[in-house]
DNA sequence: ACCAGTCAAGGAAGC
DNA sequence: GCTTCCTTGACTGGT
């Protein structure tokens, strides 16, 4: 079974393995030297511990693994807005992402990224929309400083966030998803939503993001058991699976008593209705969840 | 060393 | 309409 680790290896954790962050009040209330540094030294940590994520998720069988989206915090800040090459040491920081980059190459370990949440391509408010356009972007650049493939092998997971009338979101979503560059484009998913009466679920998506602008549809157990249009499980699965011209990257998670909130461990093992997929695994205890559910996985055998 | 509060985003949901 | 909620994990500052 094809499994992928979600930013976090709890192992690597209690190890030191930590990723940091960086907030723009603290960022802004430092001196501009000490400011940079610190956020220099961070990303530069940061690098380090995804290299010693893949490597790791290699050595478990772990198959993919989804980059964290904190790993350069604060640069795409409207207010700060810089590249990794304005960085105090940023030599240093090239250096580790190319040591990650040859981890990758050497572990064939899959790569995919889910930017924030808070991405919106369909929103009236236009500081939201080049926020979101510059986030994606910043991805789009370590995706490709890590030498990922443009194309939905390393995708980049994102949600149509607003609900109400679909034609006029989908007309606002491509208004916006025609200023991303190739690399994103080629890259983009969508993921369906997992809100009540949520207008995107998969027939939805297909229907329009699919069919339209021909974007793979990303299934999540969670979130389709909690925004469907009735239809079966099995059927949504089918229908996202078809939009894919790579092997799918789906997503795993079960809610805690019927909420959207991420249990600790799977109860349940993911079901591929026979084909080949890999699955982000969405579960708190992440690769401790995965081991969990692998050593099951054998046991059945 | 530890703990509680803070931070960030934008749409959803509640009043 | 306005406020609060949602979500997450590490930072921050006080003890």
């Amino acid at each position: 079974m094809n499994l992928s680790l979600c930013c976090i290896s709890l192992k690597l954790q209690e190890q030191g393995y930590k990723f940091q962050t960086m907030t723009y009040t603290r960022f802004a209330s430092l001196p501009r030297k000490e400011a940079l540094e610190t956020l220099s030294a961070r990303i530069l940590n940061n690098f380090e511990v995804t290299g010693e994520i893949i490597q790791y998720c290699h050595d478990s069988g772990i198959k993919g693994y989804r980059l964290s989206s904190g790993l350069t915090p604060i640069i795409n800040h409207p207010s700060v807005d810089l590249s990794l090459s304005d960085l105090p040491n940023s030599e240093k920081i090239y250096n580790e992402i190319t040591n990650v980059k040859n981890i990758i190459k050497n572990t064939k370990v899959r790569i995919s990224a889910h930017p924030s949440e808070y991405i919106t391509l369909t929103s009236n408010n236009d500081n939201a929309i080049s926020n979101s356009i510059r986030d994606l972007e910043q991805h789009g650049e370590i995706f490709d400083l890590l030498d990922l493939p443009k194309s939905h092998w390393s995708p980049l997971n994102i949600h149509v966030r607003q609900d109400g009338d679909s034609e006029e979101i989908f007309k606002s979503f491509v208004k916006n998803y025609l200023k991303l560059s190739s690399g994103i484009k080629n890259r983009i998913v969508l993921e369906v939503n997992d809100n009540k009466d949520g207008t995107w679920n998969i027939t939805n998506l297909y229907k329009y993001f699919y069919d339209k602008l021909g974007i793979p549809i990303t299934f999540d157990y969670l979130h389709n058991q909690l925004c469907n249009d009735g239809k079966s499980e099995q059927e949504m699965f089918d229908l996202a699976y078809s939009t894919w011209g790579v092997t799918p990257l789906f997503h795993y998670s079960e809610g805690v008593n019927g909420t959207r909130k991420h249990a600790d461990y799977a109860v349940g093992t993911p079901n591929s209705y026979g084909k080949e997929v890999y699955w982000d695994i969405e579960l708190k205890q992440k690769d401790l969840a995965i081991e969990k559910i692998l050593s099951q996985k054998n046991l059945d055998k």
